[in-house]
DNA sequence: GTCTATAGTGCGATAGAC
DNA sequence: GTCTATCGCACTATAGAC
């Protein structure tokens, strides 16, 4: 005989994506979700800070991969080369059988605008990871940032087709396609620059 | 007699300045900062959505003209000279005046989590403005994302560094500079990528 | 586990300007 | 009369304090 069932967390997390998918985010309140799975409002607000942490908290391990991808390059002379090498092992937290749920997802966060911008300070925060970890490769300013902040873009663009309707290529594949778009974008010469001083 | 003083909106947000940057903004609320130019917490919240709106709603005008600089760029076979355009017209939002201000707005901001993220928004907000607006000129997807969030990244970093200590550059310059660190980072080759499609 | 401050909303009343 | 900016009050949910 249990006093409660074990993994708190875990069925809140579950009960949360569900309620919030059904019925939108602002319209389910932390009671609900506490209470139709037997637990508090107080409970919930223990697991987590806030009712959209509920929904990011899986995030600090694949932040977390993405820095020990840069970490744990090889050596090489280009910067950008480390960031895909980050990049490479990132897709690996999104297996294709993972596409779904992230679809899911996307949309709970897309319809609410408070979700949104955790997001994207979520993005941001792993871009100042990143450089932090460039840096320490030897990596100076501003490269390190913006290494790091092109690094999410891609990650972000690739993201997005990678749960586009009808995409069936997998995250790493994408990856590199669109890290080689940013490439050929920015090899186009600025033809009449001038003194650009003034 | 009048029965209400004019300019509601702008001596909240004076006042809402002034009250955040003395004590914090979790530790003001929308009453006080109401109450200190004689109107009601009510009013506060019919002037601006919520309490972090009141230091965000000039942004619209300076987004607005960051796509308006692409637009009305000139013609160009390069994608990144038309963000470059519009790079010039953002930094004009900015003149060497407002950089104190500035620097104000922006340790209250990095000061609060939640304005971070609003602020996060706002960027990927632009960022998806100026590639809508570059797809009116004919940029197709991926480029036209890549670009546009590109181009917000070396706005980001350029004004960081344009409100950083003992800096002394004005905007514009300092995002030349960094348009041109971005642009020798991603030139560099990718040596052994090999068979990038497995 | 309870208690409370605060954010933010909805609605009716009010006092002028037109 | 209508329109608009404000007040005042009641209310809910979040989130933190105790």
């Amino acid at each position: 005989m249990v006093r409660w069932e074990p993994g708190a967390s875990d069925r809140l997390r579950k009960a949360a994506l569900e309620l919030y998918a059904a019925r939108g985010f602002e319209q389910t309140t932390a009671a609900e979700i506490a209470a139709s799975v037997g637990l508090t409002e107080r409970t919930f607000f223990r697991h987590f800070a806030d009712k959209r942490e509920v929904i990011f908290n899986g995030a600090a391990e694949f932040e977390g991969g993405f820095i020990e991808g840069v970490r744990d390059a090889p050596e090489s002379e280009s910067v950008l080369e480390v960031v895909s090498a980050a990049l490479a092992m990132a897709a690996r937290f999104f297996p294709d059988e993972r596409r779904e749920f992230s679809r899911l997802r996307q949309t709970i966060i897309d319809d609410n605008a408070s979700l949104r911008e955790r997001e994207q300070l979520k993005m941001t925060t792993l871009a100042t990871g990143i450089a932090e970890a460039l840096r320490d490769r030897g990596v100076t300013e501003p490269h390190a940032s913006l290494a790091a902040q092109s690094g999410v873009t891609v990650f972000t663009v690739s993201f997005h087709q990678w749960i586009a309707e009808g995409e069936t290529r997998p995250l790493g594949e994408i990856e590199a396609d669109i890290m080689g778009e940013l490439r050929s974008l920015t090899r186009a010469p600025l033809p009449n620059r001038g003194d650009s001083s003034r």
